[in-house]
DNA sequence: AAAAGTTATGTTATAGTATAACACAAAGAA
DNA sequence: TTCTTTGTGTTATACTATAACATAACTTTT
């Protein structure tokens, strides 16, 4: 299977974002705009404070409250997710697909992130979740390790020893 | 499957931790012993500063740095578990076992957490790193929803409407 | 037992993550 | 316009975690 770029992905859901926004007549205001922006430039997860650096180097100097709300607005619609062991945020690859749980892959070297939904991985989840007789509601999924190119690297340079 | 009750797991778990450390050769320090202690006798995942305060309350009263030293400890042993998506820790329910990754069910009303370390999810997710030639090295896996009891008790509320 | 080396803890300070509470402003509805 | 809702600004603070250095406790060697 051919991925899309991370690029055009990004793109288009800065595009997206409009379009469903004005869908649900919620606002997609110019700062949870550039938050949005932000997230998506960055192939790899994004923290908090980070973002708040970049606003205020543009000269635009919001508080921490202004860059959570945004954050939180854009959780909510599913534009973003948060990566719970590292604290940080990640622009949604397909925030146009009807969104069940979304689950990572994250290279500690490189730092880049890939969603990886499969049907494999949501269907041990649901019976595992079954099996006890336990509703889940939401699942945090984030496998850490090295990427192909990292890993590939990490082989070579261990081969030149 | 009949489960052991929490209690005898953790009372398994301190016991054990003895032992282990015995076998490894290193300390089980009073502190680090308290705080296992206190770790285990919670069925609900327990914060850091909640660890602090209790410590306080008997008159023992570390800074933050010991607590988080002690947890460091009990984390590279495998006698607990961090929550990623709760900042919390959790005792190990089966401390002894060659430990492969472990996964969690978080009750999000009575707090109850349930360790789900079964083969399909593993499978899932080491076949979800093969199909992307990603190497995982350590994976998060937490699944939030309602417990058996918290769901009938939900159930049963609605049905008296 | 003394000295030296290692491991653990105490202590201070601070970094990093997130939200409560209230004031104000902007946009949309009556 | 006036009212209502929604979003932002601002201050303060809560919560989570670690760096850095001093001291103490335990081990090993002499």
């Amino acid at each position: 299977m051919r991925h899309k770029t991370h690029q055009r992905c990004m793109r288009s859901t800065l595009k997206w974002a409009e379009v469903l926004c004005q869908q649900k007549g919620v606002r997609l205001t110019p700062g949870r705009q550039r938050v949005l922006e932000l997230i998506c430039a960055q192939r790899e997860p994004i923290k908090a404070y980070d973002i708040l650096r970049r606003l205020q180097q543009e000269g635009y100097a919001p508080h921490p409250p202004t860059v959570y709300r945004a954050l939180d607005f854009l959780l909510t619609h599913k534009l973003i997710h948060r990566l719970n062991s590292c604290n940080a945020y990640v622009g949604c690859t397909h925030p146009r697909d009807s969104h069940g749980e979304c689950y990572f892959l994250v290279c500690s070297s490189c730092g880049e992130y890939h969603e990886c939904c499969n049907d494999r991985l949501a269907n041990a989840i649901r019976r595992t979740a079954k099996d006890n007789r336990f509703r889940a509601t939401h699942t945090t999924l984030e496998i850490h390790g090295l990427c192909r190119v990292c890993a590939a690297t990490a082989k070579a340079s261990r081969a030149a020893l």
